[in-house]
DNA sequence: ATTAGTTTGTGAACTAATTCACAAGCGCCA
DNA sequence: TGGCGCTTGTGAATTAGTTCACAAACTAAT
């Protein structure tokens, strides 16, 4: 299969979403007109992500809304449940382990580490906190797909580190940090304060 | 001036953060190349995305790293402090609030807002959270110039128009939906969910 | 002062992504 | 059955973004 870039899975992502939303609305089909009024795209754009992975519309009617749901769905990976550990039981850890939008798409979270004594042995949620010592034994047993990784910036390599050794393949991180893992681990970012500078430039350049 | 990607913009904000470490580490200057190798880009790469804005390097020497630190803050908007509001003092408004990255890099949470009466009047951190509904009133007198939406995604859209007739010109959205705005608002999304689903295609595709 | 060794800044070349534009397919109706 | 209105799927054209490649500029060493 051809490279797919960053920005068509994004895309796709977001397809699904709107899909899921007209689902609940009852309508049966949408056309890519109106997938890209929603996505802010174009219609073409909206055909050329989707004919990558095959074609899956009818000519003079759209999409049927369950059956590119269904698609995308399996394009993304959602058709199974996947184990995902959090690191770091803190602000942003906690609000990610009570979130209830992960599990609702297939993202469970199973287990929580962090390296504080004061935290470990807590209960959280339906969890323990665990010791990230215990992090590469676990990992055995438990066979985690994705680390969500919310440590302070300073320890977060070397945690990245231990995630790699632990056979974990997909990492999502929010420390303000470049992680550097093996070509076989993909990471994604999710950089607040970069998101912060991007408005900040946007409000300084307005009308140039 | 040009238009300037929003690829570059991340990249200019992921250099000045480089340049930061270099700098506490206490060297002097840096070279495009060693940028890139932070950055996991070329070194053409840097050079263009720089020379977009000036030329601030000496050739056989590299950049001054407290010279390109000054005028990536200034490129970037990080001269003055802005003012920052939080909307929906929910898990994730909470963890927002208290995270000190935030205001380090000049962005200052000033007020919380919330809709639920039993939130509101409570104190959080320095700030009281306050009724959504004074939103618009209070904008008057504070102007902020950045509202952080954390609310759950079906009131969403709802609250981005309060922040719009608020005249806040860029919001950081946090909830998984679309927001549509006038065109002289600028909006980042945060979409966690989505970042997890590029890590699940990438984990379904590998080695394709 | 000259030379050797670096590293910038930037047009030109290239690659990737988006948009155009239209033939072909489908449903509906007479 | 044939014609009409609509919408897909996709090569071709265009636009955007990245990388190449090299003259120019600077330091340091002799
Ligand atoms: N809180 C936010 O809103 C926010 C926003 C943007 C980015 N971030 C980033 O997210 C990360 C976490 O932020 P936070 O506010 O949740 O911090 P926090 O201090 O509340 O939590 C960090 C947790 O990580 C644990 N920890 C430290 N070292 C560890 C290690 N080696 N292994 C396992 N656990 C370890 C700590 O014990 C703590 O519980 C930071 O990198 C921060 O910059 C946070
Ligand atoms: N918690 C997470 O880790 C997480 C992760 C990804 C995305 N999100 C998204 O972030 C948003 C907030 O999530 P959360 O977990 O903090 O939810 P939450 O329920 O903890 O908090 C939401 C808060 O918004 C308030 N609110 C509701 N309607 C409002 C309105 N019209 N005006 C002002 N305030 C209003 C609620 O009273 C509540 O305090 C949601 O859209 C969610 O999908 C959360």
């Amino acid at each position: 299969m051809k490279r797919i870039a960053e920005s068509t899975v994004r895309r796709l992502s977001l397809y699904l979403s709107f899909l899921e939303g007209i689902d609940r609305q009852g309508l049966k089909t949408i056309s890519s007109d109106e997938l890209a009024r929603l996505g802010g795209t174009t219609s073409a754009q909206v055909r050329k992500d989707l004919s990558l992975f095959g074609s899956f519309g009818k000519r003079g009617l759209g999409y049927s809304v369950p059956e590119l749901s269904g698609k995308l769905r399996e394009i993304l990976g959602l058709g199974k449940q996947w184990r995902v550990c959090i690191i770091g039981a803190g602000k942003i850890g906690a609000a990610l382990a009570r979130y209830r939008g992960f599990a609702e798409r297939g993202f469970n979270v199973t287990a929580v580490y962090d390296s504080d004594e004061a935290k470990i042995g807590k209960r959280w949620e339906n969890l323990t906190v665990r010791p990230i010592s215990e992090l590469e034994k676990d990992a055995t047993k438990q066979d985690f797909d994705i680390a969500v990784v919310a440590t302070p910036a300073e320890n977060t390599p070397a945690v990245a580190k231990q995630v790699v050794r632990a056979g974990i393949k997909a990492i999502l991180n929010f420390a303000p940090v470049q992680l550097s893992v093996p070509s076989d681990v993909t990471v994604r970012n999710v950089n607040m304060a970069m998101e912060l500078e991007g408005l900040s430039f946007a409000l300084s350049n307005r009308g140039e």
